[in-house]
Formats: structure tokens, C-alpha cells, sequence
DNA sequence: AGCACGCCGACT
DNA sequence: GTCGGCGTGCTC
């Protein structure tokens, strides 16, 4: 009897329906298919289901059981027989209902299941029950007479006594004893006499340690722009309703002010506030900042544990936080009564995640706001190209603050042209003389110094003069990095490392030459020639555990460092009043990017590093190295014309039909085996072809192409990578919506096959 | 995405 | 004759 025999003649015995069910519940789960699958529920399970939880139901032939989340009740029975649910997951929903609204226009516009962005938007730790904790608290009885016992006290006893009274609330015991300095002893003593009570209650793990001692910032008195900002959105908070800001500030222009009034007038109203930063800009001062003034703060990013990120989270979901700060996916916070959405450093392409789902944390930001009918306030002091269409097309209010606060100027801004420096001899040197003398003066004089080199590692070419072999990655047909303090050749990105050769593989001839310049050797240099300052290095590799990155910066504030250098990690940091000198070795670095953004990103982080100087009373420079000064990305960031760029590149994006004019849709193909990517890929783009241009086949009359154009397919900028050939075309179109329209015809139409993997990104930032 | 079904080639 | 390759289509 074969399998197939079996199962009829089962399902024939007992039906699968639950004839007399009353309740159905759409189910949809972690699959790349659109549709959800309704299954009975059971009368055992009447009480618990609930839309937004998460169910275990049969799935597939071998009825192989599946979590996946209900997104729908309802009392009709549908046509086809459906399956029974086995079990109810959660106690409470995870998601409300504008959180699912939210998720199902996701798995729309980015095109992928609605399960996967479920999946993707509930933390792992949220959906269990770790992270919480029973602790032990003590408080003080205050009306407990002291003078009976008082003589009994020791010394300790009463310090921690004085803890008690001064805190005013209950206090964890381990931290009591570690704040008075004393062991279990003395607490349980005052425990003994009636002075103090003891009880347990159950917390999430982590968060109540966060709450160290806090220096409350008072509301700051505003000068005369930020005023003029806040007159013309505070009735916007104070009314509600879905109103978008894009609030332009250079750096220094004190933005932060305008967040943190923005956040109190929602708190004061009983509403939510949500901010979101780049992940970079998540440090533990960004956090201390709004702990100061707003309340109750959590924090949702990437970096923190299950457990961790689950106690978060379901503090916003209890209501029990008043702001909630976080990274890109911390636009999925579970908040019930959200007022505000504040999106800082808009422009920050951190905000878009590469795999599945997709998304643009700051777009899903404004569709969230809209969904919640909010004001959203978007903040940057050099806007993406597509926020500030959106703001002059009027679906955004611009509000500016064109002045650094208390009068301060921006920097004076040098451009040093490389191609213009006198030979030297030896080999070449990173840092030009103009920079060293400037260096020289600065530090002279007391001040610090800056220095951006975005690219890590010590040489970033590693070649054969002889025969012309460059070391690249198995995987990749990218150029490895050697990285001088491990002693390996790296690949920036898979992370293949192999051993530093002495001999050329190719014809082994033992002169191999490491060329190019990374910021270990840029250290190395620095190092070097300024003998006596104190040097410190900030990139990938030295930031690699968790709170160094603080550390480092902290260092950096308090003047134990003289010489910063590293990575655009370094232009995210907080102020740094005595930072009189920034200096940038070679801005050119990302202009030749295959990738129509690359002009953009050069002038937001020219921009954003220049912004690092001068932030305290003695002022300070920024000088840019450079073998294109008259680009305009480095021309118009060293003049502070944001105006000035954004109105060139606007002509040069409206001319090849770029975002923000057109909408452009990335697909990639990807395959072990070379040919079949690259037939794939044809084969899709052909799809599309024809999809575009119906009429030229058919009647041979008048061909109406629709206004959608095909771009590829061609090798992806990066081939190989982590040893897969990757074949890559675009689809640019004028509107979402023909976009979408053309995609979801002719991509389910499409068999993909074996062997062969293809995405799709939907806005696509990364173009490699 | 999984997973089972099914229809073809090389083995006991 | 059967084991197993992977192309094809469905999943409530």
C-alpha cells in the first residue's frame, strides 16, 4: 500500500473539516508565498486565539507542523476543506492591529511573504518568555522611628540607611550592597530592626541596571530659528494627525532640541514617542540624552541579546516606556498609543536593511505615521535626495535651521589637491604637508585632531610587479585587504581570510608589493610623524567588541587622545568641543562607485566630518584631501552649499531618470554555476521585455510601450561573491505603482531553476 | 521556501 | 526489476 492509498483512504474515513467548526483564523507563515491559509479552530482554543499571535497549525502534504501567525478570524466557513489548529502559542498578541496594517503593506510594496515580515518584526526574545527575572528589592520604612535603634546602628548600616531614605524608592538589594560598599550584612541588620523592608518582584532582565545615575538637562532656551521651527510644528503635535516634517539642520544647528521639545509635548499628552537613529549613532550619550529629559527609555537595536531586546520590547508593548530609541527595526516597536515618530539622520542608508524583508526603516517610518495618523519629523543636516523631493513637491513641510546655535560658525573648509603636491621621495605618504603643518598647529595649540580615511586594513592592494597578479578572494573577485596587526589578507566582504603570502602565486617571484592605504597603515604613518601625541585607531577591526567604541570616544572627549583617526565611524561621534582640526585623506575614495548615489554619499559624509570641527569656542578647520577638487560633491561640501549640490545633482538624476524622479526595482540572479545566472538572468529581463512591450508581437500596429524601462541584465559590479556569479538588472519606472503593477505579473509567472536563486530589491541602495 | 510526487537513467 | 536523480507544482 503506497503512501498516497494511505492517506485517502484516511481522509476519507474521517474528514479533514471540522464540519461543525464555527471559528476560522487565517494563518500566514515564514514563506515567500502571498496568500494566507485559513485552518478551523478548535472550541478548546475559542478563548486563546486572538488575531496577532502566533499558532501552531499542519502545513503541507506531510501535514509537518508549522508556527506561523494568525492575521484574521472569522465565523464563515470558506469553500475547501480546511485543517484544524493545533495550539495557540502566546498569552497576549504581539502584534496590534496597526502593526499588522503596517506589515501587510511591507509584504506588498517590497513583494514578499507577509509571513517573512512577521517573522522578521517580532524579536526573537519577545516570543518567549526569557529575559525576565525575579530580583529582590529593599526600601526604607519611613515611618519607622530611628531614635530607639539608632544607637545599634553601625556605620554601614546607616550609610546604607541614607541610601535608602535619599533614593526615595525601592532599591535592587545587589545594587544597594554595591552602592554602599558593603556586603549582604548591613541590609539584612536594618531588615532585622524595621527600618527597612524587603520584597521580590519580577523585572526584565537588564533594563533596571541601565538605570544609573542621571543628569537631568533642562529645557534650553531656543534661538531665534529653532524657535521659528518649533512655532511651526508645535500645533502640529499638539493636534495631531498624520503631518510630515522634514527638518533640515546643518551640524551644530541643535536639532536634538527640537526632538526632545517635540517628544515631551507628545510624553505630556499621554503619547509615545519613537525615535530612530542610524545604528552607529545608538551610543550609550545618544541614550543618556533622552533619559534625561523624557522618561521612561527603551532601546531596541541589533547588538542586544534575545533576552535583552525581548525585555525592551515588551516594556513598550506594557506601556511602561514614554520614549522608545532604536535602530532601523525599532520602527516595528509593539507601542499602543504612538504620538510621534522621529526619524534623525534621515539620509542614513543604515535605515534600509539588504535581506528580506527589504525595507526602509525611515519609509516604513512615514507609513507607519500615516497608518497612525501622526506627525513624523524627519531630521538631517544633508537630506537624501528623496526626502528633499518630497519636500518640495509639498508632500513634506521643510522646516530649517541654517545656523550652528550660540553663533558659532561653521568651519572654515581647505581643499589640499593631491595632484599638485611636489614628488616626493621614498614612497608616498598619506598625509600631504599641508595637512602635517596644520596638524602641527593645532595640536600645538592645544586642540585635537581628526582624521577620516574610509577604507580599514593596512594595504588594500596586494600585487606582483612582475607579473601583475593581484591577490583577490577565492570567493569574491574582490582585491583582498591585508591587515597588518592579524597578520592576514582579508576580504571586506565575505571575511575570507588566508595567510599573507611572501611569494607570488602566480609566477613566484619573491617581491610581492602591498600597496594602497588603509587606516592601520595610515596609524603606522601618523605614528611615525608625530612622535609624543597620543594616537588612536577607529575602525571595523578595533571596534570589534561590544562598549570599545564608547570607550574610545570617551577617551577622545576627555583629551587622553590627541590624534583620532579611523573610518567614517569617527564623523557619527557626539561633540567634541576641542576637536580644532578635521582632516579628510582622500574624499575621493567613494566617487567611483558603480552606483548612481556615490556623488551623494560623498558630500553627506564630507559634510557630515566637516561638521566635526569647531563645535567648541576656539573654532577649528577641515582640510579635505583630494584628486577632484572641483567635484561638485567635494567643491559644494567644503563651501557648506547644500543647496548648491542638491541642485545640480537633481539635474543630473532627473536627466538619466534616478530616484527620486523614477522608481527603480533591483534584480538579482545568483548561482554557483556561471551559465545558468546568466541565462536566468536573461530569461527574466526578456520576461520583462515583453511584459513592457505587449503590441509588438501582436498586431504590429502601434507599439504603446509603457514608460518602464529595462536596464541589463549585465554582471553585478561585484561578479563573484562568497562563491556565487551574480548577474543583476534594473526595471526603472515613474511611478510605484507601474512598478508594482509589472512586477507582480510578471514575477509569478517565473519558474526559477534549480540551482539558481534570484532577489528582489524593491529601492535599492546597494548597488555591488 | 520546503516537500512530495513523478518520470527518466545506472545499479544490485 | 529498483534506487535515486531533480524538474514541477502545491501548501488551508
Amino acid at each position: 500500500m503506497t503512501d498516497t492509498m494511505q492517506r485517502e483512504l484516511f481522509s476519507s474515513e474521517t474528514p479533514a473539516t471540522e464540519q461543525k467548526a464555527t471559528l476560522f483564523a487565517d494563518v500566514v507563515f515564514d514563506r515567500p508565498l502571498d496568500h494566507a491559509f485559513t485552518y478551523a479552530v478548535g472550541v478548546e482554543l475559542h478563548e486563546r486565539i486572538a488575531v496577532g499571535k502566533r499558532v501552531r497549525a499542519p502545513f503541507g502534504r506531510g501535514d509537518k507542523s508549522e508556527i506561523g501567525y494568525c492575521v484574521r478570524l472569522c465565523e464563515t466557513a470558506p469553500e475547501r476543506s480546511v485543517k484544524a489548529l493545533v495550539a495557540v502559542l502566546d498569552d497576549q498578541p504581539l502584534l496590534t492591529d496597526h502593526l499588522l496594517r503596517l506589515t501587510r503593506w511591507m509584504a506588498d510594496y517590497y513583494l514578499c511573504g507577509w509571513g517573512q515580515v512577521l517573522n522578521a518584526v517580532v524579536p526573537a526574545g519577545a516570543r518567549d518568555k526569557s529575559g525576565t527575572r525575579t530580583l529582590a528589592f529593599v526600601e526604607a520604612i519611613p515611618e519607622a522611628a530611628e531614635q530607639e535603634t539608632s544607637s545599634a546602628l553601625t556605620a554601614k548600616q546607616q550609610s546604607v540607611l541614607e541610601l535608602l531614605r535619599r533614593a526615595g524608592k525601592p532599591i535592587e538589594q545587589r545594587q544597594l550592597a554595591r552602592q554602599a560598599k558593603c556586603g549582604p550584612g548591613p541590609i539584612e541588620a536594618l531588615i532585622l530592626k524595621g527600618l527597612a523592608r524587603r520584597f521580590s518582584r519580577r523585572v526584565d532582565r537588564f533594563v533596571d541596571g541601565a538605570a544609573e545615575e542621571e543628569t537631568p538637562h533642562g529645557p534650553l532656551v531656543l534661538n531665534d530659528d529653532q524657535q521659528s521651527v518649533w512655532n511651526r510644528l508645535e500645533p502640529a503635535l499638539k493636534q495631531g494627525g498624520f503631518h510630515a516634517f522634514l527638518l533640515h539642520g546643518v551640524t551644530g544647528s541643535g536639532k536634538t532640541e527640537i526632538y526632545l521639545r517635540a517628544i515631551e509635548e507628545v510624553i505630556q499628552r499621554g503619547k509615545e514617542a519613537l525615535v530612530m537613529v542610524p545604528e552607529i549613532s545608538l551610543t550609550p550619550q545618544t541614550i543618556q540624552r533622552f533619559r534625561g529629559r523624557c522618561g521612561e527609555v527603551a532601546v531596541l537595536h541589533s547588538h542586544l541579546g534575545n533576552a535583552e531586546r525581548g525585555g525592551h520590547w515588551r516594556r513598550v508593548a506594557t506601556g511602561q516606556a514614554q520614549v522608545i530609541v532604536g535602530a532601523r527595526s525599532a520602527v516595528f516597536a509593539p507601542a499602543n498609543r504612538l504620538g510621534l515618530i522621529v526619524v534623525d539622520e534621515e539620509h542614513e542608508n543604515t535605515f534600509k536593511q539588504d535581506t528580506t524583508p527589504r525595507y526602509h526603516g525611515r519609509d516604513v517610518a512615514v507609513m507607519r505615521a500615516r497608518l497612525e495618523n501622526i506627525p513624523i519629523l524627519l531630521g538631517s543636516a544633508t537630506p537624501s535626495l528623496e526626502s528633499w523631493h518630497n519636500a518640495e513637491r509639498g508632500q513634506y513641510t521643510l522646516l530649517t535651521l541654517p545656523q550652528r546655535v550660540l553663533d558659532r560658525p561653521l568651519p572654515q573648509v581647505g581643499l589640499i589637491d593631491l595632484r599638485h603636491q611636489p614628488p616626493k621621495r621614498g614612497r608616498p605618504l598619506a598625509v600631504s604637508d599641508a595637512l602635517e603643518y596644520a596638524m602641527k598647529t593645532s595640536l600645538k595649540a592645544g586642540g585635537q585632531v581628526m582624521l577620516l580615511l574610509n577604507r580599514r586594513g593596512f594595504s588594500t592592494h596586494i600585487h606582483c610587479p612582475s607579473c601583475g597578479h593581484i591577490e583577490t578572494c577565492r570567493f569574491c573577485d574582490l582585491a583582498l585587504t591585508y591587515h597588518k596587526e592579524r597578520d592576514v589578507m582579508l576580504c571586506h566582504y565575505c571575511g575570507y581570510e588566508q595567510e599573507p603570502q611572501r611569494n607570488c602565486p602566480s609566477c613566484g617571484l619573491s617581491a610581492i608589493r602591498y600597496q594602497g592605504l588603509g587606516t592601520e597603515k595610515l596609524q603606522v604613518e601618523i605614528e611615525e610623524r608625530f612622535p609624543g601625541y597620543v594616537v588612536r585607531r577607529m575602525d571595523g577591526d578595533t571596534m570589534r567588541k561590544p562598549g570599545s567604541h564608547a570607550r574610545v570616544l570617551a577617551a577622545f572627549r576627555k583629551g587622553l587622545i590627541h590624534i583620532l583617526l579611523g573610518t567614517q565611524m569617527i564623523a557619527k561621534g557626539l561633540d567634541f568641543p576641542n576637536v580644532t582640526l578635521v582632516g579628510v585623506v582622500n574624499a575621493d575614495m567613494g566617487l567611483h562607485f558603480p552606483d548612481f548615489r556615490s556623488a551623494e554619499r560623498t558630500f553627506q559624509l564630507l559634510s557630515q566630518v566637516a561638521g566635526r570641527a569647531g563645535r567648541g569656542p576656539q573654532g577649528g578647520r577641515v582640510l579635505i584631501q583630494t584628486f577632484a577638487p572641483e567635484h561638485p560633491s567635494i567643491a559644494l561640501a567644503a563651501a557648506h552649499d547644500y543647496a548648491g549640490f542638491v541642485a545640480a545633482e537633481m539635474a543630473h538624476r532627473r536627466q538619466h531618470n534616478y530616484p527620486p524622479f523614477q522608481r527603480l526595482a533591483r534584480l538579482i540572479v545568483r548561482s554557483r554555476d556561471r551559465e545558468a545566472a546568466c541565462a536566468f538572468a536573461d530569461l527574466l529581463a526578456d520576461a520583462f521585455q515583453r511584459a513592457l512591450h505587449p503590441s509588438i508581437q501582436s498586431k504590429g500596429g502601434e507599439a504603446t510601450p509603457l514608460e518602464l524601462r529595462v536596464l541589463g541584465p549585465a554582471e553585478a559590479p561585484v561578479f563573484r561573491l562568497k562563491g556565487y556569479y551574480r548577474y543583476h538588472f534594473q526595471l526603472q519606472s515613474p511611478s510605484p505603482a507601474l512598478l508594482h503593477q509589472v512586477l507582480r505579473t510578471v514575477l509569478p509567472a517565473q519558474r526559477v531553476p534549480n540551482g539558481v536563486e534570484f532577489t528582489l530589491d524593491v529601492d535599492p541602495f546597494n548597488m555591488l
